[in-house]
DNA sequence: CCTTCCCGCCATTTG
DNA sequence: CAAATGGCGGGAAGG
């Protein structure tokens, strides 16, 4: 009993009890953060931030993908990731919003392609849209119809998407719940959501750290919800990288950037903490008693059916709205676009966030064929 | 009770 | 092939 791996400001005698918050993601986060955040660091190795901070691999991960979604780190190699801080931030944001954006044109020309033809109408069944989601997916292109199903289920695609959800439109707050059905754009409810939306509870709570959306409540339904904050543009001299100072005193209880490891469930013993004591025990017990209940529907992969967009694809947008000035009389057909979907929302909340989101969308299409325009035709 | 969400099994992808 | 990566959801801590 020499010394307690990590001395709480609380409770004199009631130590080694298991603290599921000092565990969580956003402590583990900020954390990685105050230790990578400094001069001199250029690149991080995963199982150096594993042992420093006194964590399984498998978290690191979770913290380093959502991280990179943001623009804060990027994969440079096996293992090895470049350090881009706070200051990556910024444009990785402006990139989503153009995608978040380019998402909604491409959704609302698929709602266009009904009717027509005649002949083969077999696609109009009850599974209504397939609308993929508000999410865009540029699948680089290319013809091949990799099943990267793995890719679209990341959490890193996913933290992008939600934050898209906020950059894209003028709600702030969106409960976990909302979001994910705005993610999953289809009707798959049961467990599908609920898995959503506990990734959702692990995303938000590192970009909670980062300070970039915060936790409230809704006014009047006393329902939890987050808001963004954004990259506070609260500096004034000097490039800052940080929305305040390292020694932010606003509520890091980070006493120890080393988090100390207590199982779960089972006792702990062993006061032993040697800093690099973190082996799993070869624990080959096969425990495996759940099997796959889910696997005679939910298909989201199945919808993947050649778009036809009109003229152009969805990934060159942005050029054709500068060709020609007739982007005052498209503005108007959008309108009429936009009345004739039908979003299949029965939900309040999703409906109002779709209507911001559209009319975020037309202000900032607009903005950016103006610009665009005015950049061409010398 | 319901919400939050950590843990780690094990499928996949990489090298 | 091993190692690195990372879905996924059980089930326990926290209101």
């Amino acid at each position: 009993m020499a010394m307690s791996p990590s001395s709480q400001p609380e409770s004199g005698s009631t130590h080694r009890i298991y603290s599921r918050k000092q565990k969580s993601l956003g402590l583990l986060c900020s954390n990685f953060l105050s230790l990578y955040n400094r001069d001199g660091v250029e690149s991080i190795g995963l199982d150096d931030a594993a042992i420093k901070l006194g964590v399984e691999r498998r978290r690191i991960y979770d913290i380093v993908n959502v991280l990179e979604s943001v623009g804060v780190l990027s994969r440079k190699a096996k293992n090895q990731y470049t350090w881009r801080g706070f200051k990556g931030i910024p444009k990785a944001l402006e990139q989503l919003k153009e995608e978040g954006f380019r998402g909604i044109w491409v959704l609302l020309m698929e709602s266009t392609v009904l009717d027509d033809d005649d002949d083969e109408t077999y696609s109009n069944p009850n599974t209504g849209s397939q609308s993929e989601t508000l999410n865009s997916n540029i699948t680089k292109s290319s013809a091949s119809s990799k099943p990267d199903n793995r890719r679209e289920k990341s959490l890193g695609l996913l933290t992008q998407n939600f934050v898209k959800l906020f950059l894209c439109s003028d709600v702030d707050m969106i409960s976990l719940d909302d979001a994910a059905k705005v993610l999953l754009g289809n009707a798959h409810s049961s467990s599908i959501m609920r898995t959503k939306v506990r990734r959702l509870y692990d995303i938000a709570n590192v970009l909670s750290s980062m300070r970039l959306i915060e936790k409230t409540h809704h006014p009047e339904t006393r329902k939890p919800a987050f808001k963004w904050l954004g990259v506070l543009e609260k500096l004034d001299n000097t490039c800052s990288d940080q929305p305040f100072t390292n020694e932010t005193r606003k509520r890091s209880f980070g006493t120890d950037i080393t988090n100390t490891s207590y199982k779960r469930n089972k006792v702990d013993l062993l006061p032993e903490n040697d800093q690099k004591q973190q082996r799993m025990p070869l624990k080959k017990e096969n425990l495996k008693s759940e099997e796959s209940m889910s696997n005679l529907d939910q298909d989201p992969k199945r919808c993947s059916k050649s778009y036809k967009f009109g003229p152009f694809s969805p990934t060159t947008v942005l050029k054709v709205g500068a060709s020609q000035q007739k982007n005052a009389r498209q503005a108007h057909d959008w309108e009429s676009l936009i009345s004739t979907y039908h979003p299949q929302y029965h939900n309040q909340a999703l409906r109002e966030l779709f209507d911001h989101y559209v009319e975020a969308w037309k202000s900032w299409y607009s903005e950016v064929a103006e610009k665009k325009s005015l950049e061409q035709v010398p």
